[in-house]
DNA sequence: GACCGTCTCCCCCGTGCGGGGGAGGAGCCG
DNA sequence: CGGCTCCTCCCCCGCACGGGGGAGACGGTC
């Protein structure tokens, strides 16, 4: 059973890149393609997709304000996967906030962006643990909190996040924590998947720049 | 050959801390302590230290006029490095211009400060470009503009930090920077090494505690 | 003219890193 | 009880990374 994506982006090259990328797989079929968060809607009622991925930032509608009028007003709403490019985090929360599933980078490999449309079509989340935190916090109860918390670092995980972002290696991390190196290295696999990193630099920016570590 | 270390600072249990870190290591001994910055000159003149930790801020004289009058007044100087506890520390801008060799936050690892110590000690600089460049800018000729501007990062290195701060990958900033992959490899390791950074991830932390990059 | 810093590119080389697997034990829960 | 997650550790493997050199070209400065 494949799974279908409508692409809302502003930027054709972008539209294309994920339209090249996501039907090369057998199991994913773009059915659709908006400049703007304002074609969503009509969109959504008339290709029923499984997951729309959404530019957050885009000329008349941007992807906050189209995730929540495609929440409301959509009966059983697609699974909404805001795609950014990571240096204007502030609306990605506010999307999330509105209720979008996850997130995803512009520059992931296509590998990841191929995983995160099948994550978030099964039901997953993808959203960094610092932000669901807060989030979860200030939201209260919901399905909102549910999904988040599913998408959260174990205690584990958030230790190592912690020691990667002060510049330790696997190796000092292991000493550090009275473990061996090899899970030091699970650990660290298993940050970077759910963060969405390709490597530790990667999850550091991420721990940066959604607050999980603070400068100064 | 011991480095000789004196350490300046009024709270006792920071010097303690510095002490324990330095005294750990074979090839560096702290050889004297002193609580606040007037009796630095004295103590210099005896102990004859190589490096001289000293705190910015302390009750009678603090680091910024401590430097001064060590460098006023002793023959051959010890490096000076700057203790803080915040990055954006107007004493420690005021410092460097003082003439001090480098800055030194007191939350850095145990081997970030033995690192430091060791590299003031062989006549380094550790000072963040980003300060660095106002700092040389504003101060004019000086044998401590001489100091800071070897410290300072080049154009492109500049260019090359901020794409490492984006997670990128060499071969990534080779092909966005329309150059070849050997020449973006020789830009980062000028960046580690201007920066003391032992990898590309600790440069990124290293921008954006320096405040180079800023988050969201 | 000689000198120096910057930018560009090249070589070799070791290794830390990350992906892809798996596996066993502890604890929780329906 | 079985099933689940988490933590722990193991294998193999390819590769990007970073250190160590060097070198030519350009543009300034002395």
């Amino acid at each position: 059973m494949s799974v279908t994506v409508l692409l809302v982006d502003d930027e054709p090259l972008v539209r294309a890149g994920l339209r090249a990328v996501l039907d090369a797989q057998p199991d994913i079929e773009v059915v659709g393609e908006a400049a703007d968060g304002a074609a969503v809607i009509p969109l959504v009622r008339k290709l029923r997709p499984d997951v729309v991925a959404m530019d957050v930032r885009m000329p008349l509608l941007d992807g906050i304000e189209a995730t929540k009028a495609v929440l409301k007003s959509i009966d059983e709403p697609p699974k909404i996967l805001v795609v950014t490019t990571f240096e204007n985090d502030e609306y990605v929360y506010r999307a999330l906030r509105a209720g979008a599933d996850g997130f995803l980078l512009k520059r992931a490999r296509p590998s990841e962006i191929v995983h995160a449309v099948r994550l978030v079509a099964e039901g997953e989340t993808l959203l960094f643990p610092a932000a669901v935190r807060s989030l979860a916090a200030e939201y209260g109860t919901s399905s909102a909190r549910a999904r988040l918390e599913r998408a959260a670092l174990t205690e584990r995980e958030e230790e190592v996040l912690r020691r990667m972002a002060r510049g330790m290696t696997n190796a000092e991390i292991a000493a550090e924590m009275f473990v061996g190196a090899e899970t030091v290295k699970s650990h660290v696999s298993a940050v970077l998947a759910k963060l969405g990193a390709r490597d530790r630099t990667q999850a550091v920016i991420a721990a940066y720049e959604s607050g999980f570590v603070a400068p100064a």
